[in-house]
DNA sequence: TGAACATATGAATAACTGCTCATATGTTAA
DNA sequence: TTAACATATGAGCAGTTATTCATATGTTCA
């Protein structure tokens, strides 16, 4: 991996996956998500926060392929779209913890 | 490490340091440190910019525990401060990289 | 169809951040 | 000490972004 200098474009492109990780909210919406799908409804509710701030961020999360959703009726559902999403959070948490 | 919603203030922490990571030059200072430590000089050239942007780059990196000096005559050296560091542009590498 | 609900979207604002320029600090060698 | 070099710092500007409010879209059920 460290004996290839990657593209430029590669590192912006870097940039933006890690800028998404960096606001505390789409972090904690990500966190609600870490077991279960959830609605936008719910998300809302557990973080205290307004429905449009919440869907907005989804948005921002949807948009970089980090979650995924599901549609029931009147709700969405939204899940971490795979498990790397998982694995750099907790990678990240080492460090914060250490 | 998912059985346990971490602290709101360990989720401020971490988008902190996911910040860090989310800019590009950042993480072009940081490829240049990958293999070997370099000085101020040395990376501005590589990157072909601005000495203060990298100094200015240098001291976010630095307060966020992500790289360390060590001085010799005129020359501050730079070098990640610790593993991790590769770990966490390598796992982000493999979501941009898929 | 229309009311009620869930979610999404657009515009506006306030706060933040990266870069540049100018200047300061610190080191070496004459 | 002084000149030359390496790095750091502060202020200001321009661009970006998260949130809020208002409104729109889409779904269900009577």
């Amino acid at each position: 991996m460290s004996d290839k200098i990657p593209e430029l474009e590669i590192l912006f492109e870097l940039a933006d996956l890690f800028k998404v990780f960096g606001d505390s909210t789409r972090l904690r919406i990500m966190y609600t998500l870490f077991d279960d799908e959830r609605s936008v409804g719910e998300i809302a509710e557990l973080l205290n926060m307004e429905h449009s701030t919440i869907s907005h961020q989804l948005r921002v999360l949807r948009t970089n392929k980090l979650v995924k959703i599901r549609r029931e009726g009147k709700q969405i559902y939204y899940s971490l779209d795979d498990d790397h999403v998982k694995k750099v959070i907790e990678m990240g948490l080492d460090h914060v913890l250490e």
